[in-house]
DNA sequence: GTAAACTCCGTACTCGCCTACGGAGTCAAG
DNA sequence: CTTGACTCCGTAGGCGAGTACGGAGTTTAC
């Protein structure tokens, strides 16, 4: 019986809590996202369970369409002070409402399209067509 | 004086008038993604104005997050029927929204750790840097 | 104590999205 | 009619983010 079992991974099993494949772990570590634990002279590295989160935080991240040089940036504001995090935040949030701003307006348009197309408005050209080239494309249907 | 200067150009003005450089538009093109114009037996191509639209179309869904693939889909959305046209844009609208509502769960949770933050309500550790990682990082500053 | 499964490490490869290069041909101005 | 800027076309290189591989060493289960 290992005493270590609970709070400690191997990368494998790391890997497979996290849902990445191994191999992207070692990547992260190679660019330096994440720590490469010390290799101890007998056996395996190990690696702590919240290594874990941090992962699972990483792709998060990475889904919102944060590159691994930003979310490196994120989590780097762990070091520094106060101040200089916050304001790192704060721009990042600015980054994040203009990213919401911009899907919302398509969204919307997407609506918009969605409902003239439904109604049928316009018998020759399909409305959705139309607005996303403005006069371009074969265009036939609708 | 050429007759046709202002509904035609060459790519260089093209890629120029629509913020792009001249290799990225014979990209798009290698890939499909926009209609190369065909070669006259005489001198350059020629590409319609509207053109500059369709490529700064591309480059707006690209900055929110859409691959070249996707835009090639949202595209092609032009042939075909209404209906099918229709279904399309629903799936990527319910898509939007999903990611709509991912950066505002960011932008709230960073809001809320600004705020925290700003308050110093916590001594010891930066709540950004806590939130982020749950207990994870070096840890000092705040 | 041996076999299967896993780790380690380096290197190489892939895929998406460009960017650069080089030797043509072409155009437009002087 | 020449010169400089631009186009054309193919091919190569680059960066981000992995993925694959292969020959070690190590661990674990039987």
């Amino acid at each position: 019986m290992s005493k270590a079992s609970q709070s400690e991974l191997t990368i494998g099993r790391l890997a497979e809590a996290a849902g990445v494949n191994v191999e992207s772990i070692r990547y992260y570590q190679r660019i330096g996202l994440i720590e490469e634990p010390v290799k101890p002279q007998q056996g395996f590295r190990k690696y702590p369970v919240r290594a874990v989160e941090h992962i699972k935080f990483i792709k998060r991240a990475q889904q919102l369409g944060f590159s691994l040089h930003e979310i490196a940036e994120l989590l780097e504001l762990g070091e520094g002070h106060c101040r200089d995090v916050r304001k790192r935040a704060e721009k990042k949030r600015d980054k994040i409402e203009g990213q919401i701003r911009d899907l919302q307006a398509l969204h919307d348009t997407l609506s918009q399209l969605i409902g003239a197309c439904r109604a049928g408005k316009n018998a020759h050209q399909c409305p959705i067509v139309e607005a996303l080239l403005k006069q371009d494309t074969p265009a036939n249907a609708c």
